[in-house]
Formats: structure tokens, sequence, C-alpha cells
DNA sequence: GCGCTGACGCGAT
DNA sequence: CATCGCGCCAGCG
């Protein structure tokens, strides 16, 4: 067999961490990439989800660190992420994405009050 | 072999 | 809260 490079190890491993994401919920690159066991990758993550090829990836529940779609506003990306975020629950507004549940601990509520919990 | 760009992150201003 | 700059790695000309 060919031999396992370690950059599609990688790979596999942050589209496993994209395909963990719950629907409803949301998470960063540096998140993902942290998932995947890359800390400090979050650039790797989405290079991956740009190259990626799988339809039934959630990849429109990854954003970025501050919550922002990662795409440029009025961009087919934006467009399709932010149509698919909104149809699973979750709050989009200006570009910037928010949890349904009110919470203003940032702490506990950035990426998930389960993400970590 | 070299330099630039990019679906990023975080600290500082 | 918004903006700027630096650091990070990987693909591409």
């Amino acid at each position: 067999m060919a031999a396992t490079s370690s950059s599609d190890e990688s790979t596999r491993r942050i589209l496993a961490a994209v395909r963990a994401i719950p629907p409803g919920q949301v998470a960063g690159y540096g998140e993902v990439a942290h998932r995947a066991g890359l800390p400090g990758r979050a650039r790797l993550a989405a290079r991956v989800l740009a190259g990626n090829g799988d339809p039934e990836l959630p990849w429109h529940r990854v954003l970025r660190a501050d919550g922002r779609i990662a795409f440029p506003e009025g961009s087919a990306g934006y467009r399709e992420q932010c149509q698919r975020l909104r149809a699973e629950g979750v709050r989009v507004e200006g570009g910037r994405v928010k949890r349904q549940r009110g919470p203003r601990d940032l702490d506990e509520a950035v990426w998930g009050p389960d993400s970590g919990a």
C-alpha cells in the first residue's frame, strides 16, 4: 500500500472532526484543527475544506474564530453557508454566526455548550 | 529552489 | 468593537 503521508492523514482527521460537528452547532477552523490533533493548523483545515469532495461534509458548520463566515460577503460560498446554517437553526447576522441559546458567557458560549464539556 | 497567496488565529492598537 | 500586523503551514507559478 502507498505510504501513509502525514498530509493525507491530517486531512483525514480534519474531515473527521468536521463530520463530528452536530447539526445546529458550529466550530472554528482552529477548533476543528485542534480536534484533529493539529493545534495551530487552522489554515490547513481551511485548505482541506476548500479541496474537499464530499457533499455530505458539513463544511458550512465551520467558521472563523470570530464566528464570522470565512467567505467574503456576497460570494457564492458565503450565501450557501449562511443559508445552510439558517436551515439548521443557526442565527446568522451580518455574516456573523450567533448561537440560539443566549448565554453571554463568552467562554462557554463561543462554540458550543457541549463542545468541550 | 524561491516567493506569493490563502475558506486562519491571536495579540496589540 | 474594528482594524492592523505577525506567525503558521501548504499549494502553486
